[in-house]
DNA sequence: CGCCAATCTGACCGATCGGTCAGGGTCTGA
DNA sequence: TCAGACCCTGACCGATCGGTCAGATTGGCG
């Protein structure tokens, strides 16, 4: 059987897809793609280079949502920092939840691979945002704690539509996460706002 | 070199607990546990019937604590069940961060073996727990969030010591959880301890 | 028709996995 | 002294992994 080349090909990303979500990537053999797609695993191996870089074209649209949220980031700081992070990485873990599923236990070894060799780095600052740049334990923890969480779990809520898990996790977030002790905590500030 | 029995049994254990916490169980295997101990693989296949019987044996004890956990947990409802829950699960994250940190991500696939069967029945029993035994969507979501983002975040934490750790969690979860809205949520009740 | 490029596959490769097994040391107690 | 229990190991096993390669099949085009 000779399909196009499109075809064969994001058949064999969305049960790649599938596969990574449900037992990891790791987990998954490039045999039990090719069984789920009906064809040789040589099929799979002519489509894409190697693992890895079916891996790293499927994630590719949830990283490059992630390097803008970090774009976003720079030069934010405090209470205006902790918001963005927050709706932010809610909208990213809610939309991309199987993606983040893949990685599920295996960031660690994963992103020492070179194409995910900036997440690292991007996730750290994440943190530090949602934890307001505090040095305070108490708001380190609680940002990773939420941070971690919300990946873990999202991967559960399949059954969950979008629009209602998106204003859950954020209310959670904005529960959980220490209100950063800035210099003006409370009143609204047009001077930050404007300059 | 021949050592008494207890001694390499426990040096295998304590190996293969750093390198299943670094690395993962599946990505762990047993010559890198045997080169860390100094021994071949056939001497940890010796003290050990296989790779499972090592974890479960390495798991033993947190999964007691989690089992008395859920002995306690019985029966109770509303905002007791939570509270329970909450410092229950938070002092057992904190007590056992390796052992925890072994199933990054693997626990799907490990709860399958026969060791740890009823280990998910009791999660579940526990998120619903800390949800308060509440219906609402948000309620569960934010137990499960919690109790995942504990789990995948303590073992990131081995350089906060337990009485620092403890405390900030437990200030984390009491804000996040939803406060149940039980019949009776305020007063306490001498009818509810009673009967 | 013949040619060529694209698509696909079975067979194969070296590496590594968990696990088995026969046997070699070493210690102890009768 | 010597039998036997205990501790340990190298060699080996079948299975599976990611990946390679030569060649079969197909479809479009001059």
């Amino acid at each position: 059987m000779v399909r196009a080349v499109s075809e064969t090909h994001g058949e064999i990303l969305a049960a790649a897809a599938r596969r990574f979500a449900g037992t990891g990537y790791r987990g998954t053999s490039l045999q039990d793609i090719a069984r789920e797609v009906g064809c040789s695993k040589a099929t799979v191996l002519y489509h894409f280079a190697n693992k890895e870089a079916l891996l790293a074209e499927l994630m590719a649209p949830a990283i490059a949502v992630l390097q803008d949220l970090d774009d976003q980031l720079t030069g934010l700081t405090g209470a205006v920092a902790q918001e963005v992070a927050a709706t932010g990485f809610v909208d990213l873990a809610v939309r991309f939840r199987r993606e983040i599923a893949v990685l599920r236990g295996e960031f660690p070894e994963l992103l020492c691979q070179p194409a995910f060799a900036h997440i690292q780095q991007i996730s750290e600052r994440l943190r530090d945002a949602l934890g307001g740049h505090s040095d305070r334990p108490g708001a380190r923890i609680a940002a990773l704690v939420l941070l971690a969480g919300i990946s873990e779990a999202c991967g559960e809520f399949i059954d969950i539509p979008d629009d209602e898990l998106r204003p859950a996790l954020l209310t959670l977030v904005r529960r959980a996460i220490e209100p950063v002790d800035a210099p003006l905590p409370q009143q609204p500030t047009t001077k930050d706002k404007d300059s």
